[in-house]
RNA sequence: GGAGAGAUGGCUGAGUGGCUGAAAGCGAUCGCCUGCUAAGCGAUUGUACGACCCAAAAGUUGUACCGGGGGUUCGAAUCCCCCUCUCUCCGCCA
């Protein structure tokens, strides 16, 4: 969320800045609410303070014997009006709270204004596309030719959405989970966590997937847990409500998870293949650095996912998101999208986002600067390192041949335990 | 699932109705002392939200906060109720 003092004392800009975003916010309201709340304020405060000296009064006559009883007798209706505050109080609070908790980030000043994502500009390109002297073949033709991609008995076990891999298919997406987490972990510093798949509404709301987008989530009947979309989730906030030490700053963090994701609004998109699916996995690097670096921890985090697939020699392009395309907790993102020649077309594969303090004001993530003695909300950035399945699509459509194998790329035969090609058998 | 014990500041830990934002110790920071180190001595060691002041910072001041929520009371860390989490024992279980 953005901080309450700063709506108020550049509402202006907020506001426009707001509509760059296409966010329909109420600030007429926020203002009103804001207002009432510190007159309320004020008089609870004021009443309170009476009663705390009064009250300090009675105790001191109770210990010498002297009459108290025309203070109690007063100070019984300045409590009932300190209660009657009170409530008020926690009623615009609430509003006021609803009202903040909706608002999206403010984005960068290098964030360029646009409407969708058409209008993201593309910064880099990597890589040469690779070219075939036949016609390349979708994934899921490839993935189900050679039996390692299982579709519809997938769809009888679940429903739509939902991939069975098997074998050699099976081996790849585990081969291309350790070769990430070991690049992650062993070249770019990156400690490795391994968090929890469910979380509270409390994680949530503090990442930024709640209240707002509820109906994205897959919640668990029956409790209060919510499957989480992304590893962002559990490893943001696991310094929730801390405040750490400077020179344990920035922090890197790198997990695998299981993904899951409603999809609610994306009917008709993308429904073939392992594109978009209501689970998938994902590696996922988070960051958490002082405010001064942020912007630079966003370049070096892009980098980390793009050299995945560096190493395995896959062509992409890198794009920023516009003021329209931007997700609603980030600052700034960058999208990396693989070229998948079996789609014709780049698609994203990993976004990496520099949230500012937005999350962290949210989830209360703090840090004490030395050189002041200050605590200070920190950064917290986090970045596709890359979405697995996504990965798969591109390693099958990059480097399928024109007899129906597909070839392992270098870097992962170690992985696959020396298997350099998937062949069917038959 | 059953029974019991807990949750206090960076940490340990006192505190059972008012003088407690919170003893004491540890740790940390600064200073003194000191061939070096250690020891010793002294000081410092909240967060949030308001108000005042104000270019800003600083400063002054108020309120809240002892796991979370509600209640009793003139007054709650302290009493009552609900919830969450942790630990121990029993049962069950991968």
């Amino acid at each position: 969320m953005l901080d309450i003092k700063y709506i108020r004392d550049n509402l202006d800009l907020v506001a426009r800045k707001m509509t760059e975003r296409r966010a329909d916010i109420d600030f007429a309201g926020f203002s009103i609410l804001d207002q009432k709340r510190r007159d309320i304020l004020k008089e609870v405060e004021g009443l309170r303070s009476e009663r705390n000296n009064v009250s300090k009064e009675i105790g001191r006559r109770k210990k010498t014997k002297e009459d108290a009883q025309e203070l109690i007798d007063q100070m019984g209706s300045v409590s009932s009006r300190i209660k009657k505050l009170e409530d008020e109080l926690k009623g615009v609070e609430a509003e006021l709270n609803d009202l903040i908790m909706v608002i999206p980030n403010m984005p960068h000043a290098s964030v360029p204004a646009g409407a969708g994502s058409e209008d993201n500009p593309v910064i880099r390109t990597w890589g040469e596309k690779p070219s075939f002297n036949f016609s390349p073949r979708p994934h899921w033709e490839i993935g189900e030719a050679l039996n390692i991609l299982d579709f519809s008995r997938a769809a009888k076990i679940a429903g739509a959405r939902f991939a069975v891999y098997r074998g050699a298919g099976a081996r790849l997406e585990r081969a291309l989970i350790n070769f990430m987490l070991d690049l992650h972990t062993e070249v770019h510093g990156y400690t490795e966590v391994l968090t929890p798949y469910m979380v509270n509404r409390q994680a949530m709301t503090g990442t930024g997937q709640l209240p707002k987008f509820e109906e994205d989530l897959f919640k668990v009947a029956g409790t209060d847990y919510f499957l989480i979309p992304t590893a962002e989730v559990p490893v943001t906030n696991l310094h929730n409500s801390e405040i750490l030490d400077e020179r344990d700053l920035p922090l890197y963090y790198v997990s695998y998870s299981a993904c899951f994701r409603a999809e609610a609004g994306s009917y008709g998109k993308d429904t073939r293949g392992l594109i978009r699916q209501h689970q998938f996995n994902k590696v996922e690097m988070v960051k958490f650095c002082k405010p001064e670096s942020s912007y630079d921890e966003l370049e070096s985090l892009t980098f980390n996912a793009e050299e995945v697939l560096q190493r395995l020699g896959i062509a992409y392009r890198t794009v920023t998101l516009c003021t329209g395309d931007l997700g609603f907790s980030s600052a700034k993102t960058y999208d990396v999208e693989a070229w998948m020649p079996g789609q014709g077309d780049y698609r994203e594969i990993s976004s990496c986002s520099n949230f500012e303090d937005f999350q962290a004001r949210r989830a209360g993530i703090r840090f004490r600067r030395e050189s002041t003695g200050k605590v200070e909300h920190l950064h917290t950035l986090n970045g596709s390192g890359l979405a697995v399945g996504r990965t798969v699509v591109a390693v099958l459509e990059n480097y399928q041949q024109e007899d129906g194998s597909v070839k392992i790329p270098e870097v992962l035969i170690p992985y696959m335990n020396g298997v350099d090609r998937i062949a069917s058998i038959k």
